[in-house]
This record gives C-alpha cells, sequence and structure tokens, in this order.
DNA sequence: TCTCCTCGAGATCT
DNA sequence: CTCGAGGAGA
C-alpha cells in the first residue's frame, strides 16, 4: 500500500497508510484543575480522515462555575448519513443554514483559547480540530486536555461498560438530547464533578490518588478497615505475592483480599514470601514459560525456605470464594 | 527498590 | 489511547 505523506508548515499531520501522526497535539493530563473548556463535537463519522464536523460545542468553566457557552452547527460539503441523522437528530435543512468551518472553526477556537480542554474520550474532538484546524486554518492545535473517560474507567468498577450514557445513568444525571454537542457538555461536565466527588470519597484528597495514579499499583498501598483476623486462615501474616494474570479478579483486588485475611500482599518475590499465586502466564514474552517471580520462588524452595508456591484455584480455595 | 521500556488486550468517540 | 504486567538495569 502506498503511503500519502501530507506535510503543513504548522503542526505536521503525517498521514502513513491507515494511521495519523500529530506531533504537536497537547499532553494528555490526569489533573483535576478547577478552571478549564469542556468540549463536544458532532461530526458525520468516526474518522477524521473522510469525515465532516457538523456541529461544535463548548462550556467556559472557570473556578467550578459555568460562565459561558458556544455552540454552532457547521454546513459539511457532502450530505449526512441517515445514522448520523437519527444519532443526532441534526438534519440537511438545520445544517444549510449553517456557516461553513473554515468560518465556524475560528469562533471556536477562539472561545477555547488556550485553556486545557476536558472531554469525553477527547481525543475523538482533539483529533478532528486538529486536523481542520490545520487544513482550513493551516494552524495547530496544541491545547492540553483531559479525559474523563480515562477518569471514570479507574474509578468505575461495577459497571458494563464505560460509555458517556452509561456514565450518566450510573451516576442519575438527566440528559435529553445526548448526542447533540452542547447537551454532552453538560453531561461530561456533572460527571466530572461527579468523578472528583468519588475521588474524594475514596482517598483520602485528591492529589493522594493523583499520585498514587502515577506510581502505579503498590501493596503497600491497600489497606483494610478489618481490626480481627482469623488467626488459623493459612495467609495470616503471610507474605503473598502474584504472577500472572488472574482468571477471576484483579491483582489489586486479590492484593485487598489478602488484606482482608490479616496477610501481607507483595509486589515481588523475597526471601519473606510464604506464598506466591500463578496465574495466566502463557505469554510469549516469558522465558521458558516461566516469570522472574515463579524462577525466585524455585530458588528460595531449594533454599529451603518456607515457601508455597499455589494455583490460582488453591488461592481461591483459601479465601473462600 | 526504583525508574523506564515493551508488549498485548480492550474500549470509546460519530 | 490507556492500562497492567514482566523485564532490564542502576
Amino acid at each position: 500500500m502506498r503511503s500519502h505523506i501530507q506535510l503543513s508548515s504548522e503542526g505536521a499531520q503525517i498521514v502513513e497508510s491507515n494511521r495519523t501522526i500529530r506531533d504537536k497535539k497537547g499532553d494528555s493530563l490526569l489533573e483535576l484543575p478547577n478552571s478549564f473548556t469542556i468540549i463536544d463535537i458532532e461530526t458525520t463519522g468516526l474518522d477524521p480522515r473522510f469525515d465532516e464536523i457538523i456541529e461544535l460545542s463548548a462550556i467556559r468553566v472557570i473556578n467550578g462555575e459555568e460562565v459561558k457557552t458556544f455552540s454552532e452547527l457547521v454546513k459539511p460539503d457532502y450530505s449526512i448519513s441517515n445514522f448520523i441523522k437519527e444519532l443526532t437528530g441534526i438534519t440537511e435543512e438545520m445544517l444549510s443554514e449553517a456557516d461553513t468551518i473554515d468560518s465556524v472553526l475560528p469562533r471556536y477556537l477562539n472561545f477555547i483559547g488556550d485553556d486545557i480542554v476536558v472531554g469525553y474520550n477527547v481525543h475523538f474532538d482533539v483529533n478532528f480540530i486538529y486536523d481542520n484546524t490545520i487544513k482550513y486554518l493551516n494552524n495547530s492545535f496544541e491545547n492540553n486536555l483531559i479525559d474523563v473517560m480515562r477518569f471514570a474507567k479507574l474509578l468505575i468498577k461495577d459497571s458494563k461498560n464505560h460509555q458517556l450514557k452509561t456514565m450518566a445513568e450510573y451516576f442519575s444525571i438527566d440528559y435529553d438530547n445526548l448526542h447533540r454537542g452542547l447537551e454532552d457538555c453538560k453531561v461530561t461536565f456533572f460527571l466530572f464533578k461527579e468523578l472528583r466527588d468519588t475521588i474524594n470519597e475514596q482517598f483520602k484528597n485528591e492529589t493522594d490518588f493523583l499520585k498514587r495514579q502515577q506510581q502505579g499499583l503498590k501493596s503497600a498501598h491497600i489497606t483494610t478497615d478489618i481490626t480481627e483476623f482469623d488467626e488459623d486462615n493459612p495467609l495470616f501474616q503471610n507474605n503473598c505475592a502474584f504472577t500472572g494474570t488472574l482468571a477471576h479478579m484483579a491483582r489489586k483486588e486479590a492484593y485487598q483480599i489478602v488484606k482482608d485475611l490479616g496477610g501481607k500482599p507483595q509486589d515481588n518475590v523475597t526471601k519473606k514470601t510464604n506464598y506466591l499465586i500463578l496465574g495466566d502466564t502463557d505469554y510469549s514474552k516469558v522465558k521458558d514459560g516461566k516469570s522472574r517471580k515463579l524462577k525466585n520462588a524455585e530458588k528460595y524452595q531449594l533454599e529451603g525456605l518456607d515457601i508455597n508456591i499455589i494455583s490460582e484455584q488453591v488461592f481461591y480455595d483459601i479465601i473462600n470464594v
């Protein structure tokens, strides 16, 4: 397949086969600022290379308060599909009176300024804006961004998926016209607030959550409210490490269960390890099919240390699941 | 123990 | 794109 290279003086957008590189795109931040601009766009499809923008919407938020909104329809070059008509409720007739992208986009970018842009799966919107800014204005869109979906996935585990609609229902957020720009901005704004509250409920404070997220999953972060333990449980006061992916729970949940039983979850196998639980390690990258943790455990076992290498199923039996 | 890298799996936007 | 997991090297 031949590559199509498209170069521009500002914010080079290189289209190679079916992959697009946007080298001046802003950073994706895991932050909770008080001032930002919520964005949402409607398009004629999912692919920025072929599809067009038909609505640009935004809400300016300062110190947590909505202060201004922007929402304009955009007249596309080509007609829109029935699917999009159904999805958004936007008709050809509505679009026929709208301005074209080259005149609406500058107003939109002016409204956004250099604010951090916040959105749901915000990369989708930013990619369209980025490409259209190059194409029509020969300029780049470098604003940093915050993806609310990222927070949703990190915080909401008991949900069938993380679509905006599902999350809105999860938090009982009302919406009248989902898939219209401004309405989706409002839902995203409420959702962002709810997720911030969730963080404050589940963690000491916001920075505590953000710091942990950066550091990744550490067994030392797992805490328990339980004060009285069953001292007969095999895990009680014992060090437990895991290797591989567990079939029935996340590593984090397993750590929590160990902690709740009075055991001590570990990130690595050490000479103090008492149990190594084997998950699925059928990875091509694991040499000999044995992870470093398993190799260490076997080594220590040969040295006569009290370390039990057990299967995932035995672990479930011990914890009574 | 830590920091950074690589890789595969899974999901969302219109 | 993001995350989780293992690996390598300091």
